[in-house]
DNA sequence: TAGGCCATCTGGTCCT
DNA sequence: AGGACCAGATGGCCTA
């Protein structure tokens, strides 16, 4: 990769390349045998490591026309790239404005692709459990001091979802929502980078809530 | 320096 | 046929 560029940038060489004007332009196969020359789009640019066509039988009379469809292969390919990137560049538009309505302390912290969604699975289910047992708030005033996760305080004073108010508590804790085990694979977090909650807060999180502290909080 | 994260390229598959 | 989507591969950057 040279260029972390968040907007699409111009595809420069491969427009070259399109041109035939490039190096590597497949003009003149200096061989019969030559590797698909046009193949190094850019420098730096990953190449495939399996295994490559080879033109050995190119016959004499159909070079031209080999070279045509190269062409025009090439030119495909490089369109292919073109919309792959685009492609990637706005999911992660995507990513980013999910990070934006995302609570994260500090608040500038930029969460990884999976941190952003495995926080977000968690924060819309904090949220989800908020509005819920707001609902029956009266009713589990009434219902004494016991009850598990429901005894347990409730989300919304571990997972604010204002954070101009307090740090969330939310995290990015392998406890799953739902609590399937298999889910709990998928959401596992590699490691804890993500930081942020306040010790109160971490001490009240629910399960499914828990809450990481820098790299060695524990849900 | 190893490992994590990321952008990009690429070929395959599915869909319109 | 062409585009969207996907997964694998690769190399660069950054941090512990």
């Amino acid at each position: 990769m040279l260029v972390k560029a968040e907007s699409p940038a111009p595809p420069a060489e491969d427009e070259l390349l399109l041109l035939g004007l490039a190096s590597p332009a497949p003009s003149l196969p200096s061989s019969a045998g030559e590797e698909e020359a046009a193949s190094p789009a850019r420098p730096g640019s990953a190449r495939p490591s399996g295994p490559r066509r080879r033109e050995g039988k190119r016959r004499p009379g159909r070079c031209r026309t080999a070279e045509a469809a190269q062409r025009l292969k090439r030119s495909r390919r490089l369109k292919a790239n073109n919309r792959e990137r685009n492609r990637m560049h706005h999911l992660n538009a995507a990513l980013d404005a999910l990070r934006d309505v995302l609570p994260t302390f500090p608040e500038d912290a930029k969460l990884t692709k999976i941190e952003t969604l495995r926080f977000a699975h968690n924060y819309v289910w904090a949220l989800t459990e908020t509005l819920r047992l707001a609902g029956g708030a009266a009713a589990a005033a009434r219902a004494g001091p016991d009850g598990g996760l429901e005894a347990s305080p409730s989300p919304a004073s571990s997972c604010s979802p204002a954070p101009s108010a307090s740090p969330y508590a939310c995290t990015l804790s392998p406890a799953s929502p739902d609590g399937s085990a298999s889910d709990a694979e998928h959401w596992a977090p590699p490691r804890g980078r993500f930081v942020p909650p306040p010790a109160a807060a971490a001490a009240a999180a629910p399960p499914g809530i828990g809450v990481r502290l820098n790299s060695g909080m524990s849900a």
